[in-house]
DNA sequence: CAGAATCCACAGCGATACTG
DNA sequence: CAGTATCGCTGTGGATTCTG
Protein backbone atom coordinates (compact mmCIF):
# COMPACT_ATOMS: atom_id res chain seq x y z
CA UNK A 1 0.00 0.00 0.00
CA UNK A 2 1.63 2.97 -1.10
CA UNK A 3 4.90 0.74 -0.31
CA UNK A 4 8.47 1.36 -0.25
CA UNK A 5 8.05 4.52 2.00
CA UNK A 6 10.98 4.60 3.87
CA UNK A 7 8.28 3.72 7.13
CA UNK A 8 11.11 5.18 9.36
CA UNK A 9 10.33 8.56 8.66
CA UNK A 10 7.50 10.06 10.37
CA UNK A 11 6.11 11.23 7.40
CA UNK A 12 6.45 8.35 5.56
CA UNK A 13 4.34 6.54 7.98
CA UNK A 14 1.65 8.91 7.96
CA UNK A 15 1.03 8.98 4.06
CA UNK A 16 1.49 4.89 4.12
CA UNK A 17 -1.45 4.84 6.71
CA UNK A 18 -3.29 7.25 5.45
CA UNK A 19 -2.78 6.88 1.93
CA UNK A 20 -5.99 4.67 -0.08
CA UNK A 21 -8.90 6.30 -1.60
CA UNK A 22 -11.53 5.75 1.66
CA UNK A 23 -9.24 5.89 4.98
CA UNK A 24 -9.73 8.81 5.65
CA UNK A 25 -13.72 8.99 4.89
CA UNK A 26 -13.53 5.78 6.99
CA UNK A 27 -11.48 7.50 9.79
CA UNK A 28 -13.95 10.54 10.01
CA UNK A 29 -16.75 8.19 10.15
CA UNK A 30 -15.61 6.49 13.01
CA UNK A 31 -15.16 9.34 14.88
CA UNK A 32 -18.48 10.11 15.24
CA UNK A 33 -18.91 7.02 17.20
CA UNK A 34 -19.04 2.87 16.65
CA UNK A 35 -20.22 2.12 13.45
CA UNK A 36 -21.79 -1.24 11.78
CA UNK A 37 -20.66 -2.54 8.54
CA UNK A 38 -23.97 -1.60 6.56
CA UNK A 39 -23.62 2.33 8.46
CA UNK A 40 -20.47 2.76 7.27
CA UNK A 41 -21.41 1.84 3.22
CA UNK A 42 -24.69 3.40 3.38
CA UNK A 43 -22.70 6.79 4.51
CA UNK A 44 -19.94 6.40 1.61
CA UNK A 45 -22.45 5.92 -1.06
CA UNK A 46 -20.05 5.18 -4.21
CA UNK A 47 -17.52 2.62 -2.08
CA UNK A 48 -18.32 -0.88 -3.08
CA UNK A 49 -18.19 -4.00 -0.11
CA UNK A 50 -15.03 -5.16 -1.53
CA UNK A 51 -13.33 -2.09 -1.10
CA UNK A 52 -14.80 -1.20 2.51
CA UNK A 53 -13.58 -4.30 3.63
CA UNK A 54 -10.35 -4.32 2.06
CA UNK A 55 -9.35 -0.84 3.93
CA UNK A 56 -11.33 -1.64 7.02
CA UNK A 57 -9.05 -4.83 7.47
CA UNK A 58 -5.58 -2.33 6.84
CA UNK A 59 -6.94 -0.01 9.41
CA UNK A 60 -7.37 -3.13 11.60
CA UNK A 61 -4.08 -4.47 11.22
CA UNK A 62 -2.28 -1.07 11.35
CA UNK A 63 -4.27 -0.76 15.01
CA UNK A 64 -6.02 1.71 13.91
CA UNK A 65 -9.98 0.41 14.40
CA UNK A 66 -11.50 -2.06 15.92
CA UNK A 67 -13.37 -5.21 14.97
CA UNK A 68 -15.95 -6.80 17.19
CA UNK A 69 -18.03 -9.61 15.87
CA UNK A 70 -21.32 -10.28 17.06
CA UNK A 71 -22.09 -14.17 17.09
CA UNK A 72 -25.88 -13.29 16.06
CA UNK A 73 -27.81 -14.20 12.93
CA UNK A 74 -27.85 -12.27 10.97
CA UNK A 75 -24.57 -11.28 11.45
CA UNK A 76 -23.46 -7.77 13.14
CA UNK A 77 -20.37 -6.26 13.20
CA UNK A 78 -19.13 -3.17 14.86
CA UNK A 79 -15.95 -1.08 14.24
CA UNK A 80 -14.64 1.49 16.62
CA UNK A 81 -11.24 3.61 16.79
CA UNK A 82 -8.62 2.22 18.71
CA UNK A 83 -6.95 4.54 21.64
CA UNK A 84 -4.19 4.84 18.88
CA UNK A 85 -7.31 5.90 15.88
CA UNK A 86 -7.92 8.33 18.14
CA UNK A 87 -5.16 10.07 18.35
CA UNK A 88 -5.79 11.14 14.68
CA UNK A 89 -8.52 13.10 15.73
CA UNK A 90 -7.16 16.52 15.33
CA UNK A 91 -5.05 15.41 12.39
CA UNK A 92 -8.43 14.65 10.30
CA UNK A 93 -9.87 18.22 11.71
CA UNK A 94 -6.90 19.90 10.43
CA UNK A 95 -7.24 18.22 7.19
CA UNK A 96 -11.16 18.80 6.92
CA UNK A 97 -10.59 22.42 8.10
CA UNK A 98 -7.56 23.00 5.49
CA UNK A 99 -10.03 21.28 2.70
CA UNK A 100 -12.87 23.67 3.62
CA UNK A 101 -10.24 26.91 3.21
CA UNK A 102 -9.22 25.51 -0.21
CA UNK A 103 -12.56 24.65 -1.39
CA UNK A 104 -13.11 28.88 -0.96
CA UNK A 105 -10.53 30.75 -2.03
CA UNK A 106 -10.45 28.24 -5.20
CA UNK A 107 -13.99 30.31 -6.63
CA UNK B 1 -5.05 11.36 -9.49
CA UNK B 2 -7.31 9.53 -6.82
CA UNK B 3 -10.14 10.99 -8.79
CA UNK B 4 -13.89 10.76 -8.61
CA UNK B 5 -13.80 11.68 -5.23
CA UNK B 6 -16.12 14.75 -5.03
CA UNK B 7 -14.48 17.44 -4.83
CA UNK B 8 -16.89 19.73 -2.95
CA UNK B 9 -16.39 17.66 0.17
CA UNK B 10 -13.70 18.79 2.14
CA UNK B 11 -11.68 15.84 2.89
CA UNK B 12 -12.10 14.41 -0.45
CA UNK B 13 -10.41 17.87 -1.60
CA UNK B 14 -7.58 17.28 0.74
CA UNK B 15 -6.89 14.18 0.02
CA UNK B 16 -7.21 14.69 -3.89
CA UNK B 17 -4.47 17.51 -3.39
CA UNK B 18 -2.04 15.43 -0.72
CA UNK B 19 -2.18 12.19 -2.35
CA UNK B 20 0.27 10.86 -4.48
CA UNK B 21 3.63 9.03 -3.46
CA UNK B 22 5.79 12.29 -3.45
CA UNK B 23 3.49 15.26 -3.11
CA UNK B 24 3.77 15.95 1.04
CA UNK B 25 7.39 14.48 0.49
CA UNK B 26 8.12 17.22 -1.91
CA UNK B 27 5.63 20.15 -0.40
CA UNK B 28 7.81 19.51 3.02
CA UNK B 29 11.17 19.83 0.99
CA UNK B 30 9.77 23.61 0.42
CA UNK B 31 8.59 24.47 3.07
CA UNK B 32 12.32 24.92 3.80
CA UNK B 33 12.29 27.96 1.41
CA UNK B 34 12.95 27.85 -2.44
CA UNK B 35 14.33 24.85 -4.40
CA UNK B 36 15.62 24.04 -7.87
CA UNK B 37 14.81 20.75 -9.74
CA UNK B 38 18.00 18.68 -8.96
CA UNK B 39 17.92 19.94 -5.31
CA UNK B 40 14.63 18.48 -4.50
CA UNK B 41 15.84 15.56 -6.56
CA UNK B 42 18.53 14.98 -4.13
CA UNK B 43 16.71 15.65 -1.46
CA UNK B 44 14.55 12.60 -2.48
CA UNK B 45 16.59 9.37 -3.56
CA UNK B 46 14.24 6.90 -4.82
CA UNK B 47 12.29 9.46 -7.07
CA UNK B 48 12.35 8.96 -10.74
CA UNK B 49 13.05 12.41 -12.69
CA UNK B 50 9.15 11.35 -14.36
CA UNK B 51 7.39 11.62 -11.18
CA UNK B 52 9.38 14.53 -10.00
CA UNK B 53 8.25 16.37 -12.60
CA UNK B 54 4.62 14.72 -13.16
CA UNK B 55 3.86 15.47 -9.42
CA UNK B 56 5.54 19.14 -9.38
CA UNK B 57 3.13 19.55 -12.44
CA UNK B 58 0.73 18.81 -10.61
CA UNK B 59 1.17 20.96 -7.27
CA UNK B 60 1.51 24.03 -9.93
CA UNK B 61 -2.07 23.56 -11.93
CA UNK B 62 -3.17 23.08 -7.95
CA UNK B 63 -2.01 26.04 -7.15
CA UNK B 64 0.03 25.05 -4.54
CA UNK B 65 3.30 25.68 -5.74
CA UNK B 66 4.80 28.03 -7.97
CA UNK B 67 7.37 27.74 -11.06
CA UNK B 68 10.14 30.55 -12.28
CA UNK B 69 12.24 29.63 -15.21
CA UNK B 70 15.04 31.03 -15.40
CA UNK B 71 16.51 31.80 -19.30
CA UNK B 72 20.13 30.83 -18.72
CA UNK B 73 22.22 28.05 -20.11
CA UNK B 74 22.32 25.87 -18.50
CA UNK B 75 18.49 25.80 -17.81
CA UNK B 76 17.50 26.84 -14.11
CA UNK B 77 14.08 26.32 -12.78
CA UNK B 78 13.09 27.34 -9.14
CA UNK B 79 10.06 25.70 -7.16
CA UNK B 80 8.35 27.41 -4.13
CA UNK B 81 5.29 27.31 -2.20
CA UNK B 82 2.61 30.01 -3.16
CA UNK B 83 0.43 31.76 -0.76
CA UNK B 84 -1.59 28.46 -0.18
CA UNK B 85 1.02 26.46 -0.43
CA UNK B 86 2.50 28.34 2.94
CA UNK B 87 -1.09 27.52 4.18
CA UNK B 88 -0.67 23.85 4.40
CA UNK B 89 2.36 24.41 6.98
CA UNK B 90 0.55 23.39 10.12
CA UNK B 91 -1.14 20.51 8.60
CA UNK B 92 2.54 19.34 7.27
CA UNK B 93 3.04 19.71 10.55
CA UNK B 94 0.56 17.92 12.17
CA UNK B 95 0.65 14.73 9.98
CA UNK B 96 4.52 14.59 10.69
CA UNK B 97 3.96 14.97 14.52
CA UNK B 98 1.48 12.37 14.48
CA UNK B 99 3.90 10.06 12.34
CA UNK B 100 6.20 10.68 15.13
CA UNK B 101 3.47 9.85 17.63
CA UNK B 102 2.99 6.66 15.56
CA UNK B 103 6.53 5.42 15.06
CA UNK B 104 7.29 5.44 18.82
CA UNK B 105 4.13 3.82 20.00
CA UNK B 106 4.68 0.93 17.51
CA UNK B 107 7.83 -0.37 19.30
C1' DC C 1 -25.92 -8.78 7.18
C1' DA C 2 -21.22 -8.93 6.35
C1' DG C 3 -18.34 -10.79 4.03
C1' DA C 4 -15.21 -14.07 0.51
C1' DA C 5 -13.97 -15.18 -4.22
C1' DT C 6 -13.10 -14.09 -9.03
C1' DC C 7 -12.11 -11.49 -12.85
C1' DC C 8 -10.51 -7.37 -15.00
C1' DA C 9 -9.45 -2.32 -16.39
C1' DC C 10 -6.61 1.22 -15.90
C1' DA C 11 -3.93 4.62 -13.35
C1' DG C 12 0.18 5.05 -10.96
C1' DC C 13 4.64 4.42 -11.02
C1' DG C 14 9.19 2.90 -12.72
C1' DA C 15 13.28 2.27 -16.15
C1' DT C 16 15.51 3.92 -19.84
C1' DA C 17 16.83 6.84 -23.55
C1' DC C 18 16.83 11.22 -25.82
C1' DT C 19 17.11 16.74 -26.05
C1' DG C 20 17.25 22.26 -25.93
C1' DC D 1 20.37 21.17 -15.95
C1' DA D 2 15.82 20.18 -16.39
C1' DG D 3 13.30 18.26 -18.55
C1' DT D 4 10.38 15.19 -22.60
C1' DA D 5 9.27 10.61 -24.92
C1' DT D 6 8.30 5.64 -24.83
C1' DC D 7 7.39 1.45 -22.98
C1' DG D 8 5.78 -1.65 -19.69
C1' DC D 9 4.68 -3.63 -15.21
C1' DT D 10 2.00 -3.86 -11.02
C1' DG D 11 -1.30 -2.72 -7.64
C1' DT D 12 -5.37 -0.40 -6.70
C1' DG D 13 -9.81 -0.23 -7.16
C1' DG D 14 -14.32 -1.73 -9.54
C1' DA D 15 -18.25 -5.12 -11.03
C1' DT D 16 -20.27 -9.14 -10.09
C1' DT D 17 -21.45 -13.40 -7.99
C1' DC D 18 -21.66 -16.57 -4.12
C1' DT D 19 -22.03 -17.90 1.13
C1' DG D 20 -22.58 -18.77 6.58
Amino acid sequence: MTNNIKPNCPMGATICILSGKWKLFILSQLLEGVKRFSQLQTAMPGITQRMLTKQLRELEELNIISRKVYPVVPPKVEYALTEVGQSLKPVLQVLEDWGKFYINIQK
